[in-house]
DNA sequence: AATCAATGGACCATTTATGGACCATATGAC
DNA sequence: GTCATATGGTCCATAAATGGTCCATTGATT
């Protein structure tokens, strides 16, 4: 039946849930939406009341509230979209939120770079025989993917967390499964398909299968380089498939 | 989370026309429902309610449920499975074991070398005015410790917490808080008077300072040098404090 | 008097939500 | 096995919501 047909005769009742004295100028207005940004009322990707709610909740006109929502946008906490509405684009305390929801895929692989070579390093150190053979099968399971971009990506995850794993090192085990976590339900993923081409696999393929052949030969050097340019090339794959 | 509306003495005037107050749409449908996911309300495996209760429970229309639905199948939090239902997908991270607990000092200080050079890197890279002001206000708590084993050392933390927040990167620094956690609640710390004496201290603040300065001059290279370093003797000091 | 922000109203283009209907599959009762 | 029911998958035409824009008017400050 009829839906959402809010704002009719209850702006009346509504007296008394502001304020509203002579207050009502697009500064306030701003400064009050930024501090509730900024507190986490409206958490990242939340979508804001419509400007004609806003403007009935502070007692002004759409217009005013217009221009204190463009402020916001210009200082990047907003983003609007016609048709859609006005969506927090601040990105707050990753302590409460889903953090795979707030991590784009450049600061992922940015992290990966960061965390993964040394990481390498540290496999080379303390992987013993079992976790090579692990390493082995994964290696094989991921060589066996036939150029499916879905089956690379689940077995390239399970490859490279075998990685983690052979550092023995509780505490790296446990940021690198945040890490592949987040990589996982990451939802950007969807570009997966175009950057996920069969030659990009053969390439990524290889190079996993030198980072096991330096690992096996305890080469630390060997392994932190090659994972070092795996890492830098999925990044300008990434890169190189949008602009 | 973000009800705007406030449901006051609507009652007299509102005799039908609005089901449900809330701003329907599938965004805060879908932020509500991984919300519930998250935290547990449904767990592990556990069907969600149909599409067409869900409906009614929002006050929305099928359609809308399903957009919502949608979006957290694509983040792998759901799978839906015609005929059957919604189901659950979403592991929720058991944290059974205090990771604090299973961390070696030496595991702590192997972990920081890999990552954080490379933090500093992008720290360069990423570090606006304001990161370098908290940055720098760090820096003269930590130097203030006069000698002071445990004053400085949690002005390290501090300080190495800036570093992280200087990247601006939300994976980052999400990860950088459970590593200082770590750093912080590990029960070794009691060595720290054996390792922590005032020349010590002098020399890691010296590389603070210097770490600092090549963050303002923005020279990514000489950052990473100098953290590497710092870390690296950090982690001699503490093997050569035992054997 | 001039200026400027706010107002209130109207209209536009885009996007989303709605309310059906029908289908295919899965499950359970018989 | 058969049937009824429940569930997700799909499609469609219509209605509603939403931000973007323009404009004449008002009120306060300068």
């Amino acid at each position: 039946m009829n839906r959402p047909r809010l704002h009719t005769a209850e702006s009346l009742a509504e007296v008394e849930s502001r304020p509203a004295a002579r207050s009502v100028n697009s500064a306030t207005i701003a400064s009050e939406l930024r501090r509730e940004i900024i507190d986490g009322v409206y958490a990242y990707r939340d979508r804001l009341p419509p400007e004609r709610l806003l403007a009935e909740r502070f007692g002004a006109a759409r217009g005013t509230v217009r221009a204190a929502l463009a402020r916001l946008e210009e200082t990047k906490l907003l983003t609007r979209e016609p048709g859609r509405g006005a969506f927090v684009r601040y990105r707050g305390h990753a302590e409460q939120d889903d953090i795979a929801e707030l991590t784009s895929p450049l600061e992922l692989i940015d992290v990966r770079i960061a965390v993964e070579p040394d990481m390498a390093r540290l496999a080379v150190r303390h992987a013993n025989a079992q976790d090579l053979r692990r390493m082995s099968d994964a290696l094989e399971r991921v060589e066996d993917c036939n150029g499916d971009a879905e089956v690379f990506s689940r077995g390239d995850e399970a490859f490279h967390m075998c990685l983690a794993e052979c550092t023995r090192n509780p505490l790296m085990l446990w940021l690198y499964r945040h890490i592949n976590e987040v990589r996982h339900r990451t939802q950007w993923n969807i570009r997966k398909d175009k950057i996920l081409t069969p030659q990009a696999i053969e390439g990524y393929n290889r190079q996993h299968r030198d980072l096991y052949n330096a690992i096996v030969a305890r080469d630390a050097e060997a392994a932190t380089q090659i994972l070092n340019d795996h890492l830098k090339q999925a990044r300008a794959d990434l890169l190189g498939v949008h602009p």
